[in-house]
DNA sequence: AAGATATTTTAAGCAAATCTTAAGGGTTCT
DNA sequence: AGAACCCTTAAGATTTGCTTAAAATATCTT
């Protein structure tokens, strides 16, 4: 999961980045607004921490920009404001949630991870075909038999299936598995699709994970 | 991606040329209203960035002729007026966007981008007659049944679907979808236009590919 | 802290899909 | 009719992905 941050107090974006990475999220930080929001128009962002007084193009404005293009990805304000108004304001503007600074990681932990659950319910469970994927618990079934991943394999199918019914490039799953955003001539995605449907046990009829030759991956119901 | 620039201080032309030839469009330009609206509807652009004051005839003039013409070609207005009354007008006469001088390149290449972007928010989707092409998930349908295409098949629709209703040379293929800039003696282009007939199941009644000879190929609804 | 275990990454051989070339036969235009 | 252009086909070249095993790294145990 790729989270963008743009914050212009260099502390406060280092200590979420560190938190943040070692909760295994991709992180980016940029410290001011314009190239913020171009950063997060290129669309590669799960989620976005914004804070809310910005040199350059203010917090605001970025979520409104933004929000032309992108309906889906949440954005969470990081504020010191605090009256009802201002926040009304904020997340009219199209925010999801906001955080009052100071904060504990912890809360802003659970806010991301709400932000992060499928749509459709408050469980952080999503379904292919037979198979769920629990996010808060970090487990993997297929028909109720319990299937140990690990880290990586883990990853990789959260991935393909939070973007299930698309396409997933190479490219986007290198960025947002590994965190690696050039040199993409290896062959570590295809060992861990590889592993994945030897431990899911997927076969021709249940070719959940299919690939697109020349382009990547897709995880689609049959 | 071809992009006309109608802008009569030859210094800002030719920077944005430059800047966006780097960026691989391919981009020219004109410094007088007239021959710049004439330029516009031979139809050959894919975006036009349109100077406000123009000698000749002025921008908003240019805009709203055009419109007559071509409703779906996006419009990008470069203004140095920023009052709000003229930005209205300006969109009024059928422009898609502006952005106010002095403007850093980065957003214009980022407003660029958006205008370029698949109409209808998130869906993807490009249409010829009852074929639909996906960029999202890489699919091709017709009639709601799905077509496997390659890479470079694809690519190819693509670019003749993007460009609907206008002739595509064979340099403007070889250089978009092999790119390929010299050297273009090659048939490839007619293999895979073949392959893309056959998959298609393109007929007489139905060529939606027809090949304008001695130029190139176009894709039409019929 | 060292050894044992688990995980991740790299590399290489193989198989299959895809891409390109080239050549012969049609078609269209002058 | 002749020339230029286009279509079709099939073989050879190239790229891409699958699979495995071993090397490198991280984690756990004692």
């Amino acid at each position: 999961m790729r989270i963008l941050i743009i914050e212009d107090e260099p502390g406060i974006a280092a200590f979420l980045k560190q938190g943040l990475e070692e909760e295994s999220y991709a992180v980016d930080t940029v410290e001011e607004g314009k190239e913020g929001l171009h950063l997060a128009l290129s669309g590669e962002y799960d989620i976005i921490l914004l804070d809310w007084m910005l040199p350059g193009l203010s917090g605001i404005e970025i979520c409104r920009q933004f929000r032309k293009e992108f309906k889906d990805t949440p954005i969470i304000f990081l504020t010191a404001k605090d009256t009802l108004d201002e926040t009304i304001f904020g997340l009219q503007s199209g925010a999801n949630d906001y955080i009052k600074k100071p904060f504990h990681f912890e809360e802003l932990l659970e806010r991301i991870k709400v932000q992060l659950r499928p749509k459709s319910g408050d469980h952080a469970i999503f379904n292919l075909g037979p198979i769920s994927l629990n996010t808060d618990t970090h487990q993997v079934f297929k028909s109720d038999q319990e299937i140990h991943l690990t880290q990586k394999e883990f990853a990789l199918l959260e991935f393909l299936i939070r973007n299930k019914g698309k396409v997933c490039r190479r490219t986007r799953i290198i960025e947002s598995v590994w965190d690696i955003h050039f040199d993409y001539n290896t062959g570590v995605i295809d060992v861990y699709i590889n592993a994945l449907r030897k431990k899911l046990l997927l076969s021709d009829k249940e070719n959940y994970i299919q690939t697109v030759r020349g382009v990547g991956y897709i995880a689609k119901e049959i």
